[in-house]
DNA sequence: CATACAGTTGAACGGTTGTTCACTTGTTGA
DNA sequence: TCAACAAGTGAACAACCGTTCAACTGTATG
């Protein structure tokens, strides 16, 4: 007799049964689901860890960015807006200037997390 | 006169001097650059994180992952390849299933990291 | 006020990515 | 060995993404 986690794609009742049930109490809500991989999508980018690393050493206007990395001032504005949005960094304006700094902790953290995996 | 780290692009000599030379400092070379967004951007799929959800709760053939989350054996195949090549899980076959689970501690350090950041 | 420069923005393009579909591989049991 | 089912794969398609280009806004200085 069928149970009721039994599913017409997958005939597994003598092998795993009830684990479907089990494994959906660990996935998080579609929206949950949604915005953690948001974020993580924002690291994504190779252009968007240099300008998070190097204004990590130090604040920077978009000009200065964009000589350090070697991009247009265009291309550095564009992902700047996508880190101001996910509040990955602050900025002021001074003078002519806009500087850029990061606002989060937690990002070195992850970052460096991640590096530590990445060497393996 | 005009610096070392002066730029065509850029002015800043009087505002920024030295800036972005130091700022290169702090960036990794590109090759790390690299490997660590090729990293993040696998956190960066609903899809594939509700995958490493549901396997750190219980292992599971793909079968089971589909039911799981509600998809085709074929995607979550292809999303288990991804997975696979990051040795982000681990695989063994089981008669005609293929039994897959989480690999790495460091990923639930990651995730819960980045929970941490958007629950803010 | 006009010029110069910093920064932002929208459209367009080329490349990437996730899913679907159809097919193949591989394993078990009749 | 053949039927049935789990899993993997390649091509194709649509959606998405990052850069470039060409504007535009905003601020300071002559």
């Amino acid at each position: 007799m069928r149970e009721i986690n039994d599913l017409p794609e997958c005939d597994a009742v003598a092998v795993h049964e009830g684990v479907t049930s089990l494994a959906r109490e660990g996935v998080p809500a579609p929206d949950t689901l949604l915005m953690l991989s948001e974020f993580f999508k924002i690291f994504g980018d190779p252009t968007r860890l240099s300008i998070l690393f190097a204004l990590d050493r130090v604040p920077m206007c978009v000009c200065d960015i964009a000589a350090t990395l070697g991009m247009t001032r265009s291309a550095v504005s564009h992902q700047l807006k996508v880190l101001r949005t996910a509040q990955l960094v602050s900025y002021r304006r001074e003078g002519k200037n806009v500087i850029y700094s990061p606002s989060d902790d937690h990002v070195r953290d992850i970052i460096e997390k991640a590096l530590e995996h990445i060497s393996e």
